[in-house]
DNA sequence: TTGATAATTTGACTTATGTCAAATTATTTC
DNA sequence: GAAATAATTTGACATAAGTCAAATTATCAA
């Protein structure tokens, strides 16, 4: 597993595209890079565990990152899935920076890449504390990343809690499918050319990850993709879903 | 109901009780006493709804109050309960702040008073936003407090997620039981007397609450109460639970 | 290309938890 | 303190989702 992870020389560049350090200087730029480090991971290796001492917070620079926790029963379920620029881990940091400090934190849970040739930043906790109380207004690009997890969160606990599986995964697919399209519209923009428009979109994930995601088991998701085909609201083939009545599919996911 | 809601004249010292101020001057409280309001209110009393137009965050003075979800078919899941001189319905501010300065925010969960005579305080948002500009110190706390939630969320749904309601019901009992000794130790240590030692404790909320809040319903909650007491765990009568095996409880809940 | 490995699907079955209705117990109010 | 209301418990039953095993399909590596 650790032949995959090897060092690679960062810029201040890479750390600018972090919506976090958006809008530092290029000399508070340098300054984080002196405290960080650069990993790849290829798929399913582990970022950090459950409990393992804490170092510091870390970010995707490229690929993606699964959150997860553990049952006895060796169930997984995953409460996150982060893609490039987003942060992780940084709970600890306010959390307990005490125990940081003290180098008594731990991560409050399992990391693991999902894709090959994911790259993230660590950024060291402890000089990053010092940093932070020259730079206050870093904080408010904390509070509004952690509210927005706070969010996340919330909904998630609503879906897992209030809705079945088949509410959960056409809810997914709804958000997904609008994701896609706004993906493509920016590629659009960007490189001024004009992609073929479709009803279709790849799952950006396995779907042993989605079932985990969305709490449950793969033969169940599996079952479950099933009825929402045979309600003609969706097609699945592997992991290309067709979208075959969105209003629907909105109506139900709501 | 709203004939229970009253205005009531509020203190600098009643601010100074909560987390987040704590580190205030007499000075910055009274000008957060001026954008902020008082509500008093009833058992089951709604603070605010879901979707409804965002004014400010509440702080609990007195009471407690839950934040909770509730799904199409009625059904109701309690992510938070909220004891006093804990804030809430913070998120909006940091989370969408632009929304609030041009009043589209929305309160993100519902807010009801689960007992009697609570009483919460209100902080307008935008002159709070305002007032964050120039107290950037407060921000530290905020971090703080969001984080330590993400981390209540997170244990939430990873039992949620992994554990069975046996599992949670032990948990919660557990946990609430090592508070109740908590709490005694403290009034123990205030008022300098010794009180009589017990293994039992009262369930600070009501059975339809705590199974609203572990992810089930009240009929499960009573036969889950039920299994826990046949396996000599605990004793329940009415809302007086004795734990009867501390260490096999505590095991039985990891 | 081919065998090997991993991922997904399908089927038969079990089980935990939810639903509905009724009985019991606790709490409030007059 | 009795009646009314609310909270909780119990029972019979339904069902969504999990388990285990086997089959199928997709992906990878030589």
């Amino acid at each position: 597993m650790e032949k995959n992870i090897l060092q690679k020389k960062l810029t201040t560049d890479d750390l600018r595209k972090i919506h976090l350090f958006s809008d530092l200087t290029e000399e508070e730029l340098t300054k984080i890079l002196s405290f960080s480090r650069h990993k790849k991971a290829g798929k399913g290796d582990i970022l950090f565990f459950d409990t393992e001492p804490y170092f510091g917070f870390h970010c995707v620079l490229e690929g993606s990152v699964k959150l997860y926790k553990i049952s006895g029963e060796g169930r997984e379920h995953i409460v996150h899935i982060m893609c490039p620029y987003s942060t992780f881990g940084e709970v600890p940091v306010f959390e307990s920076f005490e125990d940081v400090i003290n180098d008594k934190a731990v991560y409050p849970i399992n990391a693991a890449s999902i894709e090959d040739d994911t790259e993230v930043l660590i950024v060291s906790a402890k000089p990053f504390l010092s940093f932070m109380k020259e730079n206050t207004s870093i904080c408010f690009k904390f509070l509004s990343t952690l509210s927005k997890r706070l969010k996340v969160l919330n909904n998630h606990i609503e879906g897992i809690t209030l809705h079945d599986i088949k509410r959960r995964l056409a809810k997914y697919i709804f958000e997904e499918f609008e994701n896609s399209k706004k993906r493509k519209a920016e590629i659009e923009r960007a490189k001024k050319i004009k992609l073929k428009s479709t009803d279709s979109f790849e799952l950006p994930i396995s779907k042993y990850d989605l079932a985990a995601h969305l709490g449950t088991i793969i033969e169940t998701l599996s079952r479950t993709f099933k009825k929402l085909q045979d309600e003609n609201l969706i097609d699945v083939s592997g992991k290309k879903i067709t979208v075959l009545d969105l209003k629907e599919l909105k109506k139900y996911s709501q």
